[in-house]
RNA sequence: GGGGGUAUAGCUCAGCUGGAUAGAGCACCGGCCUUCUAAGCCGACGGUCGCAGGUUCGAAUCCUGCUACUCCCGCCA
């Protein structure tokens, strides 16, 4: 509709500049936009006002020649120029009213599209470390990272998930120390404990388990604990395995799938990260110092050169995670979205310097980031500390139990990335209509009753022949749904292009919203059998939206409430 | 000190990439259940869009400079 009405004004526009009224040196960008107010029509153009000043004329004045010149067009009623010389298009109640049948005949893929025309991508998120449980912080990237996957999906694409995690490093080392100190009966309180080792209560259950010898089966591996409290390295694969598998659960709690789970570990195995090293060398932009290898970042934009080789030879996670994003290259994504915590932003540009470094041909803003805020947790008014190595902790896994996972997942990915974000787990419990996943998982369930209730009546509803009767709908608060029902796709567009779920969340609260309006003036379930069929299609047509949207957040669409 | 993010109603947040009178939800106040689920609806109240400039027909939105809060600035991830 919108291409249809540029191309219209496109012609008015060439026919006054054939005509001499306009000077042909105008390079007209055509924008039309969707009103935010219904006594504004249904669509505007604000042509007139851009061009006045190139044309030196007064903008109504040219709103009107514009008009004037305008061909007819069979779904546009009328035309008016409003307030400072904006161009508003009425279109007749029957293309208002096509929506419905778009939707009844598309069904679960209405609001899909082809923007993605099957292209690659991957979306990595959570990406946790497997030295403990996960947190809310991680809540918030798998809420974030799986609705884009789905938006992504729902736009063309073709997605892979994938979760990153560091089994290699000093962080692991930590952790296989830390649980050897449990295993001796250590604790923190106690000198032999290691330095910044963690100190929750997870790490004397993982030490019990290694003792009794405990089998684990995690997703991607099967280890048997030895029970040797010396060997550290028996520990550290028993650790790693239990807390991977602890996650696992974590995960599944929370409805998230990931299509691979890529081990840092194996970057090392194939030699990968020995190949990266040897490359960014070979290119020249590495120098030794203090007993270190160095990347110069600085001419990729950083602020200062980075280690990549420690003095004691090790790597720091820079380097690996270099190697890690040659791989995804090397796998054929031309787009990767990397979900992570905004407090590892200052990766972001060392990782794109590295990339650039290895002069491979990557384009420099690959690739993109979606940074998520601090997520922050009250209880009782308080803020709850979440801290791995302190051990007090608020785990997703408690959260979801608590909460129920539809809220969880609907608070953590409502809001826009870039804010923080506060979970009041006292209103997420509340159970009240404080929630607004309840509002509009209850439009839902609505929609459900009436079809209950119809067939209790015993009368019936067939989409076909309802669809003939659209026309019946001409109430207010039935041009409302109308017009956001339309606005759908285009919302899911936008979310999915700029990585922004939380639109479809906000969307979903106006028209359950728009919904439960219509709900309480008028009956569905009338006599007249032509509005009653026409109502029940329009119904169908949100609880379709309702349920298509929910889909994209991870949530469920109940029947019943 | 350098960099990222944020600042909009008493509180929590939207604001469709520059449009028309800045919107929701909570909270508070007043109405609506013999009619399809009141987890709902209708109405009232509530704003110098952090501050100061700038860009233009037009700014919450873009630019510059401040202020406050927050995160990062490691040979941790």
């Amino acid at each position: 509709m919108k291409e249809e009405l540029t191309r219209l004004i496109q012609q008015a526009l060439d026919s006054l500049v054939a005509q001499g009224q306009l000077p042909d040196d105008i390079a007209p960008q055509v924008q039309i936009e969707r009103t935010r107010d219904a006594s504004h029509g249904d669509l505007a153009c604000n042509i007139a006002l851009t061009l006045a000043r190139p044309t030196r004329k007064n903008p109504r004045e040219l709103a009107t020649m514009i008009c004037d010149a305008l061909p007819g067009a069979s779904l546009v009623t009328r035309t008016e120029i409003a307030g400072p010389g904006f161009i508003n298009f009425f279109l007749s109640e029957r293309s208002n009213q096509a929506v419905v049948r778009t939707i009844l005949e598309q069904r679960d893929t209405f609001g899909s599209c082809n923007e993605g025309r099957g292209r690659k991508v991957q979306v990595e998120f959570v990406s946790a470390n497997p030295t403990g449980p996960l947190h809310v912080g991680h809540g918030r990237g798998a809420a974030v990272g799986d609705s884009l996957c789905r938006l992504l999906t729902a736009t063309g694409w073709d997605v892979a998930s994938e979760f990153y995690y560091n089994d290699a490093g000093a962080q692991i080392d930590n952790l296989a120390q830390s649980v050897r100190a449990r295993c001796k009966g250590l604790g923190p309180e106690d000198s032999a404990w290691p330095q910044d080792g963690y100190r929750g209560d997870y790490i004397v259950e993982l030490a019990q388990a290694y003792l009794r010898g405990d089998k684990v089966d995690a997703q991607d591996q099967h280890v048997l604990g030895s029970g040797d409290p010396d060997n550290l390295e028996d520990i550290r694969k028993f650790a790693v395995a239990y807390l991977r598998r602890e996650q696992d659960l974590d995960l599944q709690a929370f409805a998230v799938h990931f299509d691979l789970y890529f081990l840092e570990s194996s970057l090392y195995r194939d030699g990968e990260v020995e190949a990266t090293v040897q490359r960014l060398v070979a290119q020249g932009y590495t120098y030794e110092k203090d007993g270190a290898l160095w990347l110069r970042t600085t001419d990729f934009g950083d602020d200062k050169d980075r280690v990549m080789r420690k003095s004691d030879g090790g790597y720091t996670y820079f380097l690996p995670d270099v190697a890690y994003h040659l791989n995804k290259w090397r796998r054929g994504f031309e787009r990767v979205i990397n979900e992570q915590g905004a407090d590892h932003h200052s990766t972001v540009t060392r990782v794109r310097a590295g990339l650039q470094a290895l002069e491979q041909g990557i384009p420099k803003g690959w690739p993109d980031y979606v940074l998520h805020q601090m997520v922050t947790v009250t209880r009782d008014g308080q803020e709850v500390k979440l801290s791995k190595r302190a051990g007090s902790y608020v785990t997703l896994r408690d959260l979801v139990d608590e909460v129920g996972r539809d809220a969880t997942r609907y608070f953590l990915a409502a809001r826009a990335p870039s804010s923080q974000l506060t979970f009041d787990i006292d209103l997420a419990l509340s159970q009240s209509n404080d929630n607004p996943v309840y509002y509009i998982q209850y439009a839902h369930a609505r929609v459900c009753s009436i079809m209950r209730k119809l067939v209790e009546q015993g009368w019936e509803w067939h989409a076909k022949a309802a669809l003939q009767h659209l026309d019946q709908l001409v109430e207010e608060q039935e041009k409302a749904l109308l017009r956001r029902l339309d606005h759908y796709p285009e919302v899911v567009a936008s979310a999915a292009i700029n990585s922004e779920p939380h639109t479809v969340a906000a969307y979903l609260r106006e028209l359950a919203g728009d919904f439960h309006a219509w709900y309480n003036a008028h009956k569905t379930l009338v006599e007249d059998q032509h509005l009653r069929d026409a109502r029940l299609a329009l119904s169908e047509a949100v609880r379709q939206v309702i349920a298509n949207g929910l889909a994209l957040l991870g949530v469920s669409a109940p029947e019943a409430m």
